[in-house]
DNA sequence: ATGTTCATTGAACAATCGTAGAATGAATAG
DNA sequence: CTATTCATTCTACGATTGTTCAATGAACAT
């Protein structure tokens, strides 16, 4: 039932979309939001613009469908909830994320995209606010998100850089004990 | 000299100039390089379009005087530096730096702006790799750099966001041993 | 006083954008 | 087979953009 047939109408219009949703998101990611054309997406889906407006409605509406990522997951012990949180970032930093990517770039000019990656980052910080034994958790989950945030921008959005060719694995080790002070140790340091 | 006259021809041109500039760095950081037009600087400057153009020539080039501003310092020994790191970004949470938030914010979307903000981190970083007794001193650099640059993101470019409400202080003692862990520990964490 | 420079304005141009609507042709239903 | 639906393309409109250029009037030099 989810596949009728290959010449289908139905599967057909599946195939376009999902074509069009890919391309998408690699022309966000490249290009931001404002750079981004409705023309240029449609090219790299070897499609007319008219058509990605029938299917999509707006561009807004299109980048709406591009970037409904969800977000990792970090429960557990405070211990493990800090390796969770290295694990999740290490796996980010090994294959690029084209519909983060999207959505970090687009998120700096368009208000929209803002507001989306406000409320990930807001369900991300809950999540690790809960797992961190410390009266200012929500601070300190804000601090770690910020972090890794700055990780992703300084990998990803601006390329001549030394994270940019750093091995995974050594920036993690670098983090871990930036991770566990903050998502491990309860009592603020003295030095 | 400096000031021939008031009512003069050139102080008057070099006024102008001047609130130009100022009006398109907050126009650029509330904005982004895309978004950000010559007739909204233009009109925030109290001045016709055509004239921002006359003495700039062009929003590349008009851009390119609103960012340059002067890369922060870092010097002394690796306690020390890891104070100054601290100190500087202290006060950069302390007064929202409009500049930097203009040249932030246009740097994912506008390849040239994205540059721009490349050679700056890479100065910063490259002060800062002197100045850590490591053999991975540059990639620990990236790294201090990395975390910063995520905190400001954090803060003013994602509001809604538990760093922006949050006492800069109580984020400075947070980040203090993540700093001091990448800057004055020379020997790689064995946990 | 007179001619020149120049800060400043207003209008307009060419390009590009998101978007709308008619037209086409193949797939589907009756 | 016929009528209809619909995926797809083509063309075009209105708005906005960066940018240009002629016009104006005050500051400046002589």
């Amino acid at each position: 039932m989810t596949t009728p047939r290959p010449g289908s109408r139905a599967e057909q219009r599946r195939r376009t979309e999902t074509r069009i949703l890919d391309a998408a998101a690699r022309v966000f990611a490249a290009a931001g939001y404002e750079r981004a054309t409705i023309r240029a997406v449609a090219s790299a889906a070897g499609v007319d613009a008219g058509l990605v407006m029938h299917y999509f409605g707006s561009k807004q509406e299109l980048f709406r469908r591009v970037i409904d990522a969800p977000v990792p997951e970090v429960s557990g012990a405070p211990g493990q909830a800090a390796e969770q949180i290295l694990t999740s970032l290490a796996d980010r930093l090994a294959s690029e994320p084209v519909a983060s990517l999207a959505l970090l770039r687009s998120a700096l000019t368009s208000p929209e995209a803002a507001s989306a990656l406000g409320a990930g980052v807001a369900r991300y910080q809950a999540q690790l606010a809960q797992v961190i034994p410390a009266d200012d958790a929500s601070l300190r989950a804000a601090v770690i998100s910020a972090i890794i945030l700055g990780v992703l921008v300084s990998r990803y959005l601006i390329k001549p850089d030394e994270l940019a060719a750093a091995d995974p694995a050594q920036v993690i080790s670098l983090l871990r004990p930036c991770v566990l002070s903050l998502a491990a140790a309860p009592p603020p340091p003295l030095l």
